[in-house]
Parts: structure tokens; sequence; C-alpha cells
DNA sequence: AACTATTGGTTGTAAATGTAACTAACAAGC
DNA sequence: GCTTGTTAGTTACATTTACAACCAATAGTT
């Protein structure tokens, strides 16, 4: 294969990481896909409050950098999933505070022990 | 914030190389979506073609990795952008040679120099 | 030659995402 | 109290992507 350019894309920073990320995300996409039909927002939205504790949707949008659109739609996925419920706060009823339900733990536990065995894998 | 585990997505990998992978092509994409109206996988294909020289579609699959259905439709946004021709092969008619045109060398060129810089003020 | 398998590539359709517009609740100024 | 602005979150719609089915060309087998 001739070469063209002085410039490739092995030493692109943005497409080495892209490639990168973005395998490891399909391998690991396996578990909380293949066991719990979950999107891999979900599955963040889940590790935050799992690692975190409660806390309100913004909040998770800021900490995580993930736009709101997506955030309300994994919310509602998960709550559907008996993942989690949602607490209004009376004193602002904009904000609902959310909590894993004892489900949404455990799935949390499992997925957490899943994580961190692939992460010592591939680190 | 209160920690409720000892993992955190600080420390999984995937969560971090994808966070970076993310905000990276995010700023760069306003080069090729802005300036050229591409998608991020036409400027994957365009920057193959650039550097490695004319191939086949499913050249480009196997070394960057991508869908066959994506190089698909990328080739022909990228063919619509008269950035690059197809040249069937009359030994095997299953096969079309990807070339950039000249319109295509010369986005290829801005958009090498933009990826360069860029790739330098980030490293 | 006929039959099957494989390969390169495209297309149809459903799912997921991005963007903007929207609602509802609150806050601030008047 | 009323207007204006801001914030949290949702919804609608267009764009993009994924997945599977498909087509056409070639290869391999008999």
């Amino acid at each position: 294969m001739r070469r063209n350019s002085e410039f490739d894309p092995q030493d692109f920073l943005p497409y080495l990481l892209n490639q990168a990320a973005e395998a490891l995300s399909l391998e690991f996409q396996r578990h909380y896909r293949g066991q719990y039909g979950m999107l891999r927002t979900e599955w963040r939205v889940l590790f935050h409050l799992g690692c975190y504790g409660e806390m309100t949707a913004k909040e998770i949008c800021d900490r995580a950098s993930i736009h709101k659109t997506k955030v309300s739609r994994a919310v509602a996925a998960l709550q559907a999933k008996r993942c989690l419920t949602r607490r209004e706060l009376e004193r602002d009823r904009r904000h609902a505070v959310l909590q894993l339900t004892a489900h949404g733990r455990s799935v949390f536990a499992d997925l957490s022990r899943a994580a961190h065995a692939f992460d010592s894998k591939v680190r």
C-alpha cells in the first residue's frame, strides 16, 4: 500500500483514541446489553448513580457530560426496567432525585464487578 | 457528593477513553462538518484515501474497521460531493477502486493541515 | 455446464441520536 | 401581582447508525 502523505491516521490522536474507545466499548457492551438489554447511556447513568449515590438528572448531565435529552431517555428506560425511582423535591418541583431500587443496585453490583474485571484485564 | 462504591467511573478505562475521544471528535468535527458538510465516516474515508492512495471500499473497511454499510454510504456521499470517483475493475466487477478527484485532494489537503495543527495542539 | 458458497457492495427498516422547540416551576425586577 | 428570564426536564422531528436481507459477480465442486 502506497503512502501519499506525511500524515497518517495512526498518528492522529483523535482517530487513535476513537478506535481504542470504540473497541473497548464494543467489547464491554455485551455485558450491559447482552445481560440487561441496556444502552450505553443507560449503563453510564446507572454507573453514576451506583457509584455516587442519588442525584438529579442535571447533576448526571454535568458530571458525565451527557446531554440532557440522552439522560432523560436513559432515566425513562431505567425506570421502565425497574432500576430506579424518581422522587420530586417539594422545595423545587423541577428537580427529581433519582435513586436506584434494590434491583437497580443488584444490576449495578453485577456490572460493576464485570467492569472491574474488564478494566484490570485491559489496563 | 457521597461515594457509594470503591469503583469510580474515572477509574474505568473504557469510560475515560470514551470521554476523551468524544471530546476531541466533537471539537474537530467543526472542520469537516462546518466547512464541508461531511459526516465523521466521510472524513475518515477521505482521510484514508488521501493518506494511502486509491483502494477499494473493502480495503477501507478492513484498514479502518468501519462496517461496510457505513463505508458504502460515505462513499456515495463523497461521490455526490465530487470528492471521489469509482473505477470498476474489469478483472472482477465486484470491486471498484476509489480515487480522489482534484477537488477531493484539495479538501483532503485542507483538512489534513487542520488535523495536523489540531493534533499538535492537543497532543 | 449446473449448484453451492463466498465475497463486495447496496438497500430497507428499525433503533438511536442530535437539535430545537416546548412545558412547568421558580426567580428577579418592577 | 405581572412581566421577563432562567432552569430542569420532556417531546417532536430530522439525521445517523445498526442489522439483516438482498443482489450481482466470482470461485469451487461435481
